[in-house]
DNA sequence: GAAATTTACTGAACCGGATAAGTTGTGGAG
DNA sequence: CTCCACAACTTATCCGGTTCAGTAAATTTC
């Protein structure tokens, strides 16, 4: 079937091709009457404008691009990617950008995949996630003039406009709320070291326990998955002076831990108490349900996406720090017995 | 930054542009010698094709469309999704086709956005999930000839490709395989009663309960969402001759059973056992390990995604079975007591 | 009422590739 | 030595929009 195109409106309504844009397009340079016409036979014969003679000419492509850097085995189980991925849509579909997605597995080759996309002008920009200390990928996308936003930081990202959310509030009001409970040894399974929210959460972990006089801040670095989640609560869990609460920096991570407890035959909340960063609905799913860091990740999303596409129509942007998580407390805290 | 053309390749080889476009795409008609030397030169400056201009002129837009039409707040947590996703990805990034996601919220809002992937040429195809009984978006693919594959059926789709895997023979092996440990009240907790895939577990387990002479095959309709398969597994226990073992359409509704299983102080695999459909990382980080019906979610991705590929390019594809989920057995099913 | 301006268009160039058709130059057959 | 076939190009056109430079008619201005 042979798609419609401006020529054949044009040719309905006895007009030439350019009047068919301007109507089209909202342009001055056709009478009211002419426009009411053009639309009109565009919409009885379903016209969609042909995206790829648009980009050509000069315009956008009304595409942005979103890679995925973790291994499936993480993404199919790791709740957050799903919620900004809701949340962009949201934003872009209203403006009817397309989402354009790839899976990779290297920081390098999703250099390749922005050179490419960028290259080929299949997106007007992109969407960086797990922003690292020195990022490599920085660099290639000034070097490249490619507009982006990054997700997570704060950090060096030159003009590079950044949303992240408040990490070190979170965690400081958190082991508060644990100390208030009465606990003293508390300890963290961390998220992936080199990743920058993960260094700030750290660090305010770190300094919190310090400001409380709390013995040490123990954090074990992990890699978000329920595996080494679990092996990390295990290594916790088996010392003298176990902890009497731990926080994940992820919600499949809490889960693990949750299921090791019980294996070890902690009760929880008695023996051990269990926070969990970013609330999902996994985490009421559980039993006891777990206490959790809420956010609202699809708005944390949609926030990233009009970001990117305010810098994509050339407005300069600035870091915007897009709410902070919030103590939602459920069955897995407690005072320590 | 100016993006370098065939132009720009053409002027600093000095050839024509012609030349260029024949010694990049391997096509006949320059000698071999100033394809290397225009090869060179295109790797040199870092040149990619203007995907626009290229599906202009007639040749494919290398990419295909994929709608997530579950709400935000199942698709968060389903891990089936990531796992599909990725699966398509490894397929179409080997033959560096893009892959553009939109979330939908109702089918017909899923076919407008089909209309006009199509009418823009944004895609080559589409892949098409959750197969329904007389499915309202058969048709308008059909007539407007966008290449598609289904996924989950069987069903009635004319000429567009099906991709399924083998639902009614693993339930019948799990049913099997309980009615071996001893069970004879077994239930289900069903996935959306109006997919086809649904349907078809639930024909094929009343159709084996009948056969090995159980009294009476409960399936309790459900939507996917922990919530509901709480909700439904509360209504199965509560009940004089409550079941021994439950079948749950997908694992977020497994775990949520589990958790409420032991809300109910019954003990899990002794006073009840649990079997999720699909697993997943989430299935063996609770406490007990769930048994699953596991299966390569990632593959049966790959595979729709190379029969997608396979009709865009004009091939006459047929229906695919794509495995059938075998029995992972773990700590939640056992004897009853 | 003639000149100036505005309105409502038309025609053509352009974006960057693909490709059909035309143009050389070379080597081999006869 | 000529003719032909073929390789190795060049030239020109096309894809479907956008946009700029014209143009004729209508309207305003003094």
């Amino acid at each position: 079937m042979k798609r419609p195109t401006i020529a054949d409106i044009a040719r309905r309504a006895g007009v030439s091709k350019g009047a068919v844009s301007y109507a089209l397009n909202g342009q001055p340079g056709v009478s009211e009457a002419t426009r009411q016409r053009i639309v009109a036979i565009a919409q009885e014969i379903g016209f969609n404008p042909n995206s790829a003679a648009r980009a050509l000419s000069g315009a956008s492509a009304r595409a942005v691009g979103l890679t995925l850097s973790r291994p499936a085995r993480i993404l199919s189980i790791e709740p957050f990617f799903m919620g900004l991925i809701s949340g962009f849509e949201a934003e872009l579909a209203a403006r009817s950008y397309a989402l354009t997605l790839q899976v990779v597995a290297t920081p390098e080759q999703e250099i390749d995949v922005y050179r490419r996309w960028w290259g080929e002008r299949r997106i007007d920009g992109v969407i960086v996630t797990d922003l690292r200390e020195d990022d490599v990928r920085i660099p290639v996308l000034q070097q490249l003039q490619l507009p982006a936003v990054v997700i997570g930081g704060p950090g060096d990202t030159g003009k590079i406009a950044q949303v992240w959310s408040d990490d070190a509030g979170a965690i400081t009001e958190t082991v508060r709320y644990l100390v208030a409970l009465g606990h003293r040894r508390i300890a963290r399974v961390g998220g992936l070291p080199d990743l920058l929210h993960t260094q700030t959460r750290t660090r305010a972990f770190n300094d919190v326990c310090t400001a409380l006089g709390l013995n040490e801040a123990v954090t074990m670095p992990s890699d978000y998955t329920g595996e080494e989640g679990g092996r990390a609560t295990r290594r916790l869990l088996i010392g003298a002076d176990r902890p009497t609460a731990i926080i994940y920096d992820n919600d499949v991570m809490a889960v693990a831990g949750l299921a090791v407890a019980q294996e070890m035959g902690l009760a929880v909340p008695g023996d051990l108490s269990i926070v969990a960063w970013d609330d999902s609905p996994l985490c009421s799913l559980v039993h006891p349900p777990l206490t959790a860091l809420s956010r609202d990740i699809a708005e944390y999303g949609a926030h990233a996406a009009r970001e990117l596409l305010a810098a994509i129509d050339g407005k300069q942007v600035n870091n915007v720090e897009a709410g902070t998580a919030h103590l939602t407390p459920r069955g897995s805290t407690a005072p320590p017995r």
